[in-house]
DNA sequence: AAAACGTTAGAAATCGCTTTCCCGTTGCGT
DNA sequence: ACGCAACGGGAAAGCGATTTCTAACGTTTT
């Protein structure tokens, strides 16, 4: 018959009986030290094999001061690039034997602040992706989340990798290629107000215009989702653009689908192009001309940042930059007012 | 100066002394427990704000007999569907004050189950998709999970609710609209060989059958993700059905992906229909025809469903079963060879 | 005024495990 | 045969909280 401890399951006590060693002994057999003699060693085995005995892993965490656990705060679990980090941090975290713990912010700035604090208090280190936040709110806590890795965020204290993907840049290569392509006239379809990449487009965009003066570059009001894109088809019209640099991927879906609606040609009659190149893109019809950003790799990267801090390693490449690159597709073409050009 | 105990984060202790009471009244206080007089409490209070102190979880995780945390497995994060129940399993845990720990099986049998016992040993309940596990590996570690919730699967033992889609009527549904639309000869782009969900779509389609003797039925070997549905162009053709039953959306959007790429025209040459109705399925070129599963939905029962027998509370429904609503849209249309025999 | 009672806060036990400390054994060398 | 080192394993002290038990205090009742 099988004892019970008080909460009712089977705790290392009860394999010390059974095995008629103490707990001390039962530790050392479960945690493999070679200290202990051998027949005992397979006794204690034994009587934790038949009582199904697996270590309780909340006393382990107290004892050992740590829980094999990280956690990540992501701002929307909807959103595909936050999935594919999710997935990606997963996955290579895992292969370590840890574990992740999410925490939805829904996109509510406030929400990331308590979360952050409540994820890390319960894991081993953070991952922390918290667009919404202001500089000074992330400045004052992020020390106090330590291990902590950022994404697509920067912060001055120490000790604190940033895997930034480089919006700026790609913006600016997604507008270069639309003037290749003889387009004059660009509006840029904006994410959230607030949200930081969308920041990181925005200055891309004045080097662009900077850099190129003969360019119209309309700024539109915008956000990160499908109905965003598709609510923005009017504006998108009314602006005269021919060349529409949507905030991401699911937003140029969006308007192609708004458009398309509308009996309007892309690209026959307009451009559009995305960010992101989330696992859809190259499915939509036309294929979605975007910047693509090795998400799922960051998400991995972001581990082995963590895994380091938590290792006390020494980190000789403290945070990186990823460069997205030009995926041109059938969703971006010559410029209408281009051909007309040509033909006049 | 900050006292800092063995670990070097504040403890309880340090509040008690800050304030000059003992560990159980800085317990009592922040526990909200009234029969502290309230100079005492005011002045833990200051204490603990002054230095900081946030309760350490895995101390009390181990002094309550719970975490407050919830478990999930899934066999595939990349997977839309996985991604939906997660979201709404999140966000309605997240509402109760739990969190959610993922575990990821990568579609490995095998890992399925180690982690459903590991994940659920840190975490109060679990909910487990774990569509390759066999039906004997099932009933064996399902009663050591309780608590435990199960997306479509079923099990003998009792007080383990199940959330099961009726694929087999969603996958009926599907055949009639097309036959209706005149299709006669179908063809079933079948999902992994040993996954769950796809033999229930094989029942229904069995069903079908019996109804519909004049209708021919085609199986064709597959599998649940895009390429899938792209490599399957060829056997498609080949099987000159005219009306084609995709496993899922995803597998859907491949293959009209890869028909397009033959210059074949959707809904005009075959039909296409998929199954779940993730969020692109609208912004698909033509529209995706598909049975919508309300998937969030789903993920937030989950949560109602395990909050009930964490909470050891009368569950008057234990489980429940989604019917699949039939979403036409554009991917599916009169059959080719109805159209002829019209003209002929 | 003494006894009985209720309230409040501290001491100590508890949760399940790891690990240090220490003592009893054994084996070896002299 | 004796002493010392090495070794094995048990007792106990944490880890950081909660909670029961208990003692002290102030108040009410007889």
């Amino acid at each position: 018959m099988v004892r019970r401890s008080a909460t009712g399951r089977i705790g290392i006590a009860d394999v010390a009986v059974k095995a008629g060693v103490s707990h001390a002994t039962v530790s050392r057999v479960m945690n493999g030290n070679f200290t202990v003699d051998p027949d005992i060693a397979a006794r204690v085995r034994a009587a934790a094999v038949e009582l199904k005995y697996q270590p309780n892993p909340v006393g382990r965490s107290l004892a050992l001061g740590k829980t094999d656990t990280i956690g990540i705060v992501v701002p929307d679990l909807a959103n595909p690039t936050f999935q594919a980090i999710l997935r990606g941090l997963s996955r290579a975290a895992a292969q370590d034997g840890y574990r992740v713990l999410i925490a939805d912010s829904f996109e509510v700035s406030s929400e990331e602040t308590i979360l952050a604090g409540e994820a890390r208090r319960r894991c081993d280190g953070l991952v922390l992706c918290a667009p919404r936040m202001t500089d000074a709110e992330l400045e004052e806590i992020a020390p106090s989340l330590r291990p902590l890795v950022l994404i697509n965020r920067t912060t001055a204290a120490a000790d604190i990798p940033s895997l930034v993907v480089d919006y700026g840049q790609g913006v600016q290569d997604l507008a270069e290629h639309l003037v290749e392509l003889g387009h004059t006239r660009l509006a840029f379809l904006a994410g959230p107000p607030r949200s930081a990449s969308n920041g990181m487009r925005l200055k891309g965009l004045e080097a662009f215009k900077a850099a190129h003066p003969q360019v119209d570059v309309r700024m539109l009001e915008g956000g990160s989702d499908f109905d965003t894109g598709h609510e923005a088809v009017d504006a998108v019209l009314q602006s005269g653009a021919t060349g529409i640099l949507a905030f991401n991927d699911l937003v140029a879906m969006g308007l192609m689908s708004g458009l398309h609606e509308r009996g309007l040609d892309v690209p026959g009659d307009i451009s559009v192009t995305g960010f992101d190149d989330i696992p859809f893109a190259k499915y939509t019809t036309p294929a979605l001309t975007t910047a693509a950003v090795p998400i799922t790799e960051l998400g991995e990267q972001a581990w082995h940042q963590l895994r380091a801090l938590i290792r006390k390693e020494d980190n000789d490449a403290p945070g990186s930059r990823y460069q997205p690159r030009l995926q041109v597709r059938a969703s971006s073409g010559p410029a209408k007012a281009a051909r007309s050009t040509v033909h006049g």
